[in-house]
DNA sequence: ATTGAAAGAGTCTCAGT
DNA sequence: ACTGAGACTCTTTCAAT
C-alpha cells in the first residue's frame, strides 16, 4: 500500500484483462499484451504491492444458488447522526449485502438479496423494523438485472 | 448448465471460501475442510460444470485507481414500454456499471462510477439527457460506502 | 465419492541484457 | 525494465478404495 505509483498502458490492460478473467495464465496474457510471462508477472506483483489489487474472487451465479431476489431501499432516518449506530445494526443482517451513506432523499441506501419474497419480507418488516432510528423505508424490487459489470479503466479495450 | 443440482455443506463451503478468496491453493482450501485437495478439485469441476462457478475475477480497489464517486440514479420513463431501447442506450455509456429495471418509485435504477464529479455531472447531464425517453432522473450520490460484501450462503461460516 | 501419487501446467526467482 | 530458463508449486488425471 501507500506512496504514489503511476500506472501505465500496460497495467490497465492486465487489470482490464483480468477483471473479466483472473485465471487467465500470465504466458498467455503475456501474449495477448505482447510482452513476456515474466512481465505480466513483475506487473501484477507491483499492483499488489500497491494495494490496487487486492486478490481474487470466485464468480458465482447466485440465481443458480437460489437468491433469485434483488431489492434496493432508501432509508430516512429519525435523525442523521443516527448513521453510525443504524449502520452498525444493518451489518448484521446478512441479506443486506451494501450499504451506503448517500446524497439526496434518503439518508442511507441498501441493496438486499433473498431467496424468495418471504425471506425478503422478513427483512423488511421484521429486521429492519426492529432498528431504532429509521423513520421509514422506500423499496425498489429489481424485476430485471440489464447489466452489471465493472468500469472501463482502459479506453482501447482488445 | 442445466440439470438438477443438490449442493452440500462442502459444496457451499468451497462457494463462500472462495468468494472471499479464490486464490488459495486445493491443498490448503482442503486442510481448511478437512478433505483432500483432489475432492475439492472435483468439487469445483462439478460445480463450473453445471454454470454455479463462472470464473474468477479481479478483485480491484477502483478507490486506488481514482475512482472516487459512486451515484445511484433512479429514472423516470415516459413510458415504461421505452425500457428496452432506453436501457440499450445505457449500455453504452461506459460510466453506467449497473441497471435494473424495478418496481416502485422509479421505471429504473442505475449505478454511475466516475473519476470526478466533473465527470459526474457529464453523464448525468450530458449523456443521459440525450437519451429519448426519459422524463427525469434523481441522483444520490453516495458520500461513503460502510460496506459492500457478498450473500452468506452458509449459515456457520469456517 | 474420496484419496494419493504421477504427469503436466503455471508461478516465481534470478542472472543476463 | 524486460526476457528466458530453472526451481518450485499447483492443477489435473487416474487407478485404487
Amino acid at each position: 500500500m501507500g506512496a504514489k505509483l503511476n500506472l501505465d498502458k500496460l497495467d490497465l490492460q492486465i487489470i482490464s484483462e483480468m477483471m473479466e478473467d483472473a485465471q487467465i495464465s500470465y504466458a498467455d496474457l503475456g501474449k495477448k499484451l505482447f510482452v513476456s510471462g515474466g512481465t505480466i508477472h513483475v506487473r501484477i506483483k507491483k499492483l499488489q504491492e500497491h494495494g490496487i489489487v487486492k486478490g481474487t474472487k470466485l464468480n458465482v451465479d447466485l440465481k443458480a444458488l437460489g437468491y433469485d431476489i434483488t431489492a434496493f431501499v432508501g432509508i430516512f432516518l429519525e435523525k442523521s447522526s443516527l448513521y453510525d449506530t443504524v449502520a452498525k445494526d444493518l451489518r448484521k443482517i446478512p441479506e443486506i449485502v451494501r450499504l451506503n451513506y448517500t446524497t439526496g432523499n434518503y439518508s442511507m441506501f441498501i441493496e438486499v438479496v433473498c431467496k424468495d419474497i418471504n425471506q425478503l419480507r422478513f427483512v423488511l418488516h421484521d429486521a429492519l423494523q426492529k432498528i431504532k432510528g429509521i423513520e421509514r423505508t422506500e423499496t425498489f424490487i429489481s424485476l430485471d438485472e440489464s447489466f452489471n459489470r465493472k468500469v472501463e479503466v482502459v479506453q482501447d479495450v482488445a
